[in-house]
DNA sequence: CGTAGGCTTGAATATGGTCAATGGTTGTGG
DNA sequence: CCACAACCATTGACCATATTCAAGCCTACG
């Protein structure tokens, strides 16, 4: 298991730095260490689990299952993302956890949260900043629902995961790797996958963007948010759990 | 000014009741109140407010404008939710809030929220939650966004409109007031005005749902529930801040 | 009485969905 | 080593849902 003081997502500038106190407080509050394989079910809607995650590596998804069997992808995971704050709070699940890739996730007990709230307020504060965070981002993905067109949308998302990752330092000369299937992406923009199949296919022939095999590859980010119809995003500084 | 132990909303089983000491906490805590007219802008996108605030009575929208003047409508806004986690917490707003109906916000500053977070960790956390809470509904917008037809998003939106309504005591025989515009509406589902009008007089031509002059009707939930393609969800407490 | 804002309606159009079939790759068992 | 299944990406044809454009109506208000 790799101790909080060691952890590589501290060496990202995206995250805020810990103090020392805090880092003190982490390498305690650390439960273990969860792996799991591609596929792996992690949380499940409705679940009432007693741990709470940090994704360490790997990537992922958060989605609904509605009634008619159709899924909404809530939003993709990524290193640094925190996982199970409705169960944390709430005492359940609102959505499901998949791993689209392997991956490695700190655990947490549930339990130790209120611990947190009363002996250590900084932490506590960061973890709704977090909160905030998703919030932001959220109503990010509702705006590109409900305002943006298919082209518009995938671009824009491509650009958000595409920044996400260089957040993290897993980009290398523009290209990204990235676990997904056509299929998560559609489920995630409201798209068919064959809608999406064609879409991802004229930005791959206009050389806007390039996603197959695994990785995303995108040329010049100005022009590609250009034809999203959206403003480059600067990289905003978060907390990290 | 109303002061918090003599607050109306307290008396709706739809939030949590407060302790003696967190009553106290919040007498203290709250600042003043705001009193704004219909079209009223009380937070800008962008902005750094120095005060958050709690809907005490009125109704609103949460918006961000994109650069084409195209306008997503976040959520709505009913007596007991709170306003401006983003500004107290990142530091700036990342959506603007409108009075729709007059409207009377109790006003906490922003940089008290530090102290609730070192002195008062219950309330720290029940702000977490209502943060948590926010992060659901979010979801599940984008999921009604993302996954239903037109017909399917009114009536999921009215649902949960009358909900809401219901839980803070403003319905009277399956009658709520509601004070937006069908623009408004039609905004916030990524639908057009046109097709958002002729999708709401079908609505009331069934007779599921008769939304008009300023009052929504909804004679059976059930049938409305299943019209939309969804559970009828039960009513889940929250915190109030 | 004239104007502005919001609601209503019809007709033409386009964006994206559905259906259906094919191809490529990987893994498994005979 | 090959046959087969499973899964995902790709493509074409057709169709439906929702958009756009345009106009008329009603009410409130100065």
């Amino acid at each position: 298991m790799i101790p909080c003081d060691k952890c590589p997502l501290r060496r990202c500038q995206y995250f805020l730095p810990f103090t020392e106190d805090e880092l003190a407080f982490m390498l305690r509050f650390k439960a273990g260490e969860l792996t799991v394989e591609a596929g792996t079910t992690v949380l499940m809607e409705g679940s009432n689990s007693p741990q709470v995650f940090t994704v360490l590596s790997g990537m992922g998804t958060r989605y609904k299952t509605l009634e008619d069997g159709n899924r909404q992808v809530i939003n993709f995971l990524f290193p640094g993302d925190f996982i199970g704050l409705q169960a944390g709070v709430m005492g359940e699940m609102k959505h499901s956890v998949e791993a689209s890739a392997p991956m490695v996730l700190c655990v947490f007990n549930r339990s130790d949260l209120w611990n947190m709230f009363k002996a250590h307020p900084a932490r506590a504060y960061d973890l709704t900043w977090i909160a905030a965070v998703e919030e932001h981002f959220l109503g990010e993905s509702l705006t590109a629902l409900g305002q943006r067109s298919a082209g518009q949308r995938i671009a824009w998302a491509l650009l958000r995961i595409h920044h996400r990752l260089r957040a993290v330092g897993l980009e290398t000369a523009g290209v990204v790797p990235l676990a997904f299937r056509q299929q998560d992406l559609a489920d995630a923009l409201g798209l068919s996958l064959v809608h999406t199949n064609k879409t991802l296919m004229q930005l791959r022939k206009s050389g806007l963007a390039r996603w197959s095999d695994g990785s995303l590859a995108i040329a010049d980010r100005t022009k590609l948010a250009e034809y999203a119809g959206s403003a480059p995003e600067p990289l905003e500084q978060r907390p990290l759990m």
